[in-house]
DNA sequence: AAAAGGATTCACT
DNA sequence: GTGAATCCTTTTG
């Protein structure tokens, strides 16, 4: 059982278990992150996921061990952070996509040549700008320097609804997200 | 070898 | 609300 004794978290899990446990913890790069506000979950029989139709150069990271980063580059211009879930072999993660800014605020400000504080994680490519994550960070442990990952601080509620930004399997409501939170890329209805 | 298609963001109407 | 920027992976000829 890869079970991460501080967190609680099965990243054997199905990916929407995981995306669902994920909400309210902290990530942390290099000691600048926050609080984890907004995921949405992929698999391999999801014709949305990067995984559908089996393993790829690009995709490979996704069927490795769970726990580790899977960085992707989006529309040739964004980074997107995943955490790769279930058992090797398998194919599934969960994409993060907003954090509430908690530590090093002047650093992702000055990455991300922005004041408000609103913005400055909400969404997969902006959050990656403001923490520094790059191809480079790809298949590293999420859970071990330079990232960390800390507990939930308090009992989250969480709502869920479709992911965004894709073309299929547009009704599936694998997105999820901390109610309330003005962090979201999205508002939830 | 060439072309299509994005798990997005930003500026603008 | 709409549209452009931009480049890697995958698919097709």
């Amino acid at each position: 059982m890869s079970l991460d004794s501080s967190l609680g978290i099965d990243f054997l899990a199905p990916p929407n278990e995981v995306a669902y446990s994920l909400i309210g913890v902290i990530l942390m790069l290099n000691g600048v992150g926050g609080r984890i506000v907004e995921v949405e979950a992929y698999d391999y029989k999801d014709p949305a996921s990067h995984c559908f139709g089996g393993m790829t150069p690009r995709n490979q990271v996704m069927f490795g061990p769970p726990c580790r980063a899977y960085v992707y580059r989006s529309y040739g211009i964004h980074w997107c952070f995943n955490i790769v879930c279930c058992p090797p072999g398998h194919g599934a993660g969960v994409l993060i996509r907003a954090l509430e800014p908690l530590t090093g605020l002047e650093v992702m400000r000055a990455r991300r040549s922005l004041d408000n504080i609103r913005l400055l994680c909400a969404g997969p490519g902006r959050l990656c700008q403001a923490l520094g994550i790059t191809m480079a960070c790809s298949g590293m442990p999420v859970d071990t320097p330079p990232f960390q990952l800390l507990p939930a601080t308090t009992k989250a509620t969480v709502v869920t609804g479709p992911r965004i930004g894709i073309s299929k399997a547009k009704e599936v409501p694998w997105r999820f997200g901390l109610a309330g939170s003005r962090f979201l890329s999205h508002p939830f209805r």
